[in-house]
This record gives C-alpha cells, structure tokens and sequence, in this order.
RNA sequence: CGGGCUGUGGCGCAGCUUGGUUAGCGCGCUUGUCUGGGGGACAAGAGGUCGUGGGUUCAAAUCCCGCCAGCCCGACCA
C-alpha cells in the first residue's frame, strides 16, 4: 500500500516555469518525474511506477509474439561502429565518450550492430533461424536541443528488438509479427496511433513504418486521409493520380515583364497588362523552377532543377529523402554564378535537361501534368512565355514528388482529400534487409551448405516516451487521468477524518479490503490536510478510480469517483471494495 | 548550430531601467492554536554562493564581457 504520508513526492501547486506540453508540465506538478540534468529525468516513486507498467505490457507482448529478452551494455566500443561506419555516420547525435586509456566508447543510441554480432557469435546455422531479440535499455542521443520533457530527452528507455531470418519470405513475416505485436501493445496502453508509411532512404526497396500518436504536441507531421486509412510521413507521401491535361493550348507566346523575379510580382502585372480572357492569373498558373545542388556521398556536386506549380514550396525533406544518401540545399551565389544559363527569377525549363547544352538535369514534381500550359521565365531577363506546354514545348528527365503536401491534395489511394496532422513517434519497424549482416559478415549455413547472409529487421518503442505520450492523450484542467493499465495504482483512497476517529478507521479497513482483493491502492492518510488539498492532489495524480471515505460515512456511504467518466457515486461501506474492483475490472 | 526571451530559498515571481539599509512577496516547509468537503485562519520560525567566471566602481542582484543552463522559433532528428 502506497501512504501518502510516507511517500517520496511533492506536488505542486503551480505548473513549473519551464514545462510546456501538457504531459512535461502535469508529470512534473503530480511529483512523477524532477529534471535532473539537460534532457534527463529522475524517476520518483509515481513516475517510476508508471514506466514500470509501461514497460511491462511490452515485455508480455514481445515474450508472447516469441521474441527473447536480452540485455546488452549501454556504453559500448567504438570498433564495432567503425565497421558499419556508423561512428562517423551518425554525426553529433552520438554520445562519445574517452576512457582512461584514451580509448573511444560510445553510449548507445541503437544497437544493430551488437546483436548483429552476437548472432554471429553463437549462431551458423539456418535451423538457429529466426529469431527474434529484444531489450528494455536506456538510449542516449546527444540531441541538439532536448525538450518538451520526456517526449524527447538525451536519455531514453527504448525497447528495441532485431529479427534475423534466412530469406525475404522470412523477413516478411518477422517484421509482420512485430507489427502486430506493436498494435497490441499500444491498443493496451490506449495510446491511439496511425501506422504511416515512412521513407526508408538509402535502403532502396525496404519496408519502414511509423507508429505515430496523434497529438498536438508532436514534432512530426504526417499526412492521412479524411476518407480510407491511408496515412504517411510527409517525406513518405505520394502524390494522389492526376489526369493529364488534355485541352487545347495557344502557342507559345513571348512576354516582356520587367522586374518581375518574383511569382507575386510576375501575376500581378500579367493580370495588369497581359489579362486571360476566362479568369485572373494566379501564381498555380506558373511553373517554378528551383535551383538546387546536390551533394553526394563521394562528396561530388551536382545542380540541379526541380519544376513546381508557383503556389507551392519545395519541401526539402521530401526531395532529400528521395535523392538520399545525397544530400539537398540550395543552389548558392558561387553555384549561380557557375551556371551563367540560369537567369535568376525567368528561370525556364526550354534550356534545362541532361541533354541540354547546361547538362542539368530537370526534374518535375507530379503536379505539373502531361499536356498541362504554364508561364515561366524565358531564360533571359525581364521575359517570361505564356502557354509553355508540358510534353510539347518542354520535357523533363524524370519526376519527383517535391512540393509541400498540403491539406486538402488528394490522397494517392482514393483520392478523397488528405488532412495534415502531428503526432510523436513512439514505434517504429522496419525492415533492414542485409545491410548489417553484410557490413558485419553474418551468414550462415542453408540447406544446401552455402553460405548465406542473414537478412533483418529493426524495430523499436520508446517507452518512456509512452509514458509521455499518455500522459499528453489522457489529462484535464484537473490534471492527469491515467487508462488502468498504467495508473501508479487502481485506487485512491481520500480519507478526509482526523486521525483515530472512525472515518479513518473505515478507510483503513477499505484499504486493506481492496489490497486483499489484489488491487494495488494508495491512501491519501496525511493528517491535518485538508479536504480540498487531497481532492486537488487525488485529481492531478490522476488514479483512474478515486472512492472518498468522509462526511458520507455518516449515512453508511463512501463516493466512489471515475476519473474518466466525471461521475461520483455513493457506495454502501460493505459494498465498496466489490464496486471498486469491478469498476477496476471494467 | 542561428534568432528571441529568461536565470533571485523547494515552486511561482517582484526588485535591475536610475548601483547605496538587514534582498522582498505568494505558495510550500517547521512549531503552536483554531479549523475540518474543494489548495482554510492566526501567530512564531527555518531556509539565499541573487546561474557562473571575470570586469567597472568607494560600493554590483542591479552596469559591461565571457561561459553555463532553461523555454520558444528555426536547423537537425537511421
């Protein structure tokens, strides 16, 4: 039985100056969790409680789905990521650190390579496959900037696991077990989530997914249809079908525009001397064409142009996940100044492409239609043409999707519109293939005696950030209402009597009751408090069922509270313990 | 890493502009009395390197510079 009296906590009466989000501000004011260092958090008895139920919801659902717990250091060598280049790879998001000796270690963010190893080390055969490892270990990133509390610290409980499997077929199905696995997990922590499709960048042709809560809080953005159940990152999202444009368009025409290097600019003075006959022009009525270079793996350069309808942006991330591993920014002054045939502001695609005497290669976003009619720049300043045609005046050497998604684009699946939305990620599975295997030299033996290179898949769950993200899901004006499943407790008891009276010897005697009846209860027996402090700290603590044990006493009565439902209902004393249970159970 | 704001007892804040008593208020904490169904009252207390290092000055919480830390926005985030 938890006392209150004696419980290591401190509730506060007003939210910390430095707490934001919902979860960060409620779980430090209950007295869950205290900062304790830039992106770290030291667990009180409430907060640890919690974690502790989070994480074994997990723990039942990996053992069921036949994965197999293990344990592995946090402070790991550096060798080991040297061999997956991962020690230069991952960048300033890696904890480094220097022993004694002036050896390297690292703390680890993730631990491919180590299970990678250790597979190698006890297994050489294909009837060892598969399996599925897991562990429950706290991950350490150097993130540039921590915040919003738990949902994204430096230090992390992270449950990540690893399948390996001899082939493909194999792979499916391991990532397949996972992915129910993750949907059972969090449906029982009533954590709500989308699967979104995510990028799998370098990794061509792997299966990544995203377990997404949908809060507010989030830091990620996604994309998910307001009519079926098509969701995805927005680096991931593809660009519903469009119909080609097959009405007829007016030839080419020449226009002089001075000054106008900008789209507003360009519209508003075809609009003043160049008016349509049919209806205003509008900036989705010209084609954009940014500049952008291209930095690749082996540290070459290349420019490069991307046509987009005028009204929209180019989304960076997206067009970097589709050229990954090379990586994206704009062209710069010393770029444009290398490229005398791009006319900045009347930039237009009549004298880009691979084959073109610039040699640059044009890439068109999806938006931009076969047979569709656009005003763009002439390639010469102060000129812009009219009614350049997609497919008869100009071509391009391939597509990609580039523009913002934005809310309302139809989705690549039915069509309907798309919403954009943000959410946490709290899962992620993934489907490595032989990348690790390959770097780290795991094969083994197949039936016919050759060997064979392993083929993996990743798959994590923050857990502490769960237990934020529940937090960010389930809260009030009042303070936090935690689903059963991973409330501190089932039932909070308030005894409003002073010590030794009758009020407090019935609380007891209830307390013991539940306790008997394998519920785990914290009592609220702090003497000389008030009876609107306890309700206050009952409230913001956020113990689903609350029953109060007072004035009603009197008439035979205790209230027992739903936290959830609102509701506050009498209960006869015999009856109490029964009714708590089975609202426990419900 | 860039921009903005901030750092004063456990928590929330005032004081800083214009340097000068013993650094103040609310909450919390201790003791006592009262009170006892929505963060109650009265009284008496404890608790402070004013983030940190340097500088200016007869004198610095206050002015100047560096650093550290926090929050927000951006960049970053297999």
């Amino acid at each position: 039985m938890l006392r209150l009296s004696q419980l290591f906590v401190r509730t506060l009466r007003e939210d910390p100056s430095d707490a934001e989000v919902p979860s960060h501000r409620l779980l430090v004011r209950a007295g869950y969790i205290r900062r304790a260092a830039p992106g770290g958090y030291t667990w009180l008895p409430l907060g640890w409680r919690v974690l502790r139920r989070v994480e074994a919801i997990v723990r039942e659902e990996m053992d069921a789905m036949g994965a197999q717990e293990v344990h592995f250091p946090a402070l790991l060598p550096r060798d080991v990521y040297e061999q997956t280049n991962r020690w230069n790879e991952y960048g300033d998001n890696l904890f480094r650190l220097v022993d004694r000796k002036g050896a390297d270690y690292l703390l680890g963010p993730t631990h491919e390579e180590m299970f990678t190893l250790r597979v190698k080390d006890l297994y050489s055969s294909y009837p060892d496959l598969p399996v599925s490892l897991y562990q429950i270990q706290t991950k350490y990133r150097d993130e540039a900037r921590p915040r919003a509390g738990l949902l994204r610290g430096r230090e992390f409980l992270m449950k990540d696991s690893y399948s390996f499997d001899i082939d493909g077929a194999g792979l499916k199905k391991s990532y397949d077990d996972h992915r129910d696995a993750y949907e059972r997990i969090f449906r029982r922590l009533h954590l709500p989530y989308v699967i979104v499709k995510a990028m799998s960048g370098a990794m061509g042709g792997s299966v990544s997914e995203e377990f997404l809560a949908p809060i507010e809080a989030g830091e990620d953005t996604f994309v998910r249809c307001t009519s079926c159940d098509y969701a995805a990152n927005t680096e991931a999202v593809a660009t519903g079908s469009l119909e080609p444009d097959s009405v007829g368009h007016p030839a080419t025409t020449e226009v002089v525009t001075p000054g106008c290097g900008t789209i507003a600019s360009l519209v508003d003075f075809l609009n003043a001397n160049n008016p349509r006959p049919d209806r205003p022009w509008g900036a989705s009525d010209t084609l954009k064409n940014v500049v952008l270079s291209l930095r690749h793996p082996d540290g070459s350069r290349e420019t490069v142009v991307i046509g987009v309808p005028g009204d929209r942006e180019v989304d960076l991330k997206r067009v970097e996940a589709q050229v990954s591993p090379a990586e994206v920014e704009p062209l710069d002054e010393a770029g444009f100044a290398a490229h005398p045939r791009l006319v900045r502001g009347y930039i237009g695609p009549q004298v880009l492409g691979a084959a073109s005497a610039a040699g640059i290669r044009y890439l068109l976003d999806p938006n931009v239609v076969p047979g569709s009619a656009w005003v763009t720049g002439a390639n010469r300043a102060d000129t812009h043409v009219l009614h350049l045609v997609n497919g008869r005046d100009f071509s391009c050497d391939g597509e990609i999707e580039a523009v913002e998604v934005r809310a309302g684009d139809p989705c690549p699946v039915c069509s309907r519109p798309v919403e954009i939305a943000r959410g946490i990620e709290i899962g992620h599975v993934f489907q490595l293939g032989r990348l690790y295997a390959d770097k780290l030299g795991l094969q083994v033996l197949d039936q016919n005696g050759k060997q064979v290179t392993v083929t993996m898949g990743s798959y994590g769950i923050g857990v502490s950030r769960a237990v934020a993200s529940i937090a960010e899901v389930f809260n009030d004006e009042l303070g936090l209402k935690w689903p059963r499943a991973v409330a501190p407790a089932d039932v909070h008891v308030v005894v409003t009597g002073k010590n030794d009276d009758a009020i407090t010897q019935a609380a007891e005697a209830l307390a013991r009751d539940l306790e008997s009846r394998g519920l785990e209860v914290l009592i609220d027996d702090r003497n000389g408090v008030s009876p609107g402090v306890k309700f206050k700290d009952a409230e913001l603590i956020g113990i689903p069922t609350i029953v109060v044990v007072g004035k009603s006493l009197a008439d035979g009565n205790v209230e027992v509270r739903d936290r959830h439902a609102g509701t506050n209902t009498a209960v006869a004393v015999g009856e109490a313990a029964e009714a708590v249970v089975a609202l426990s159970r419900g």
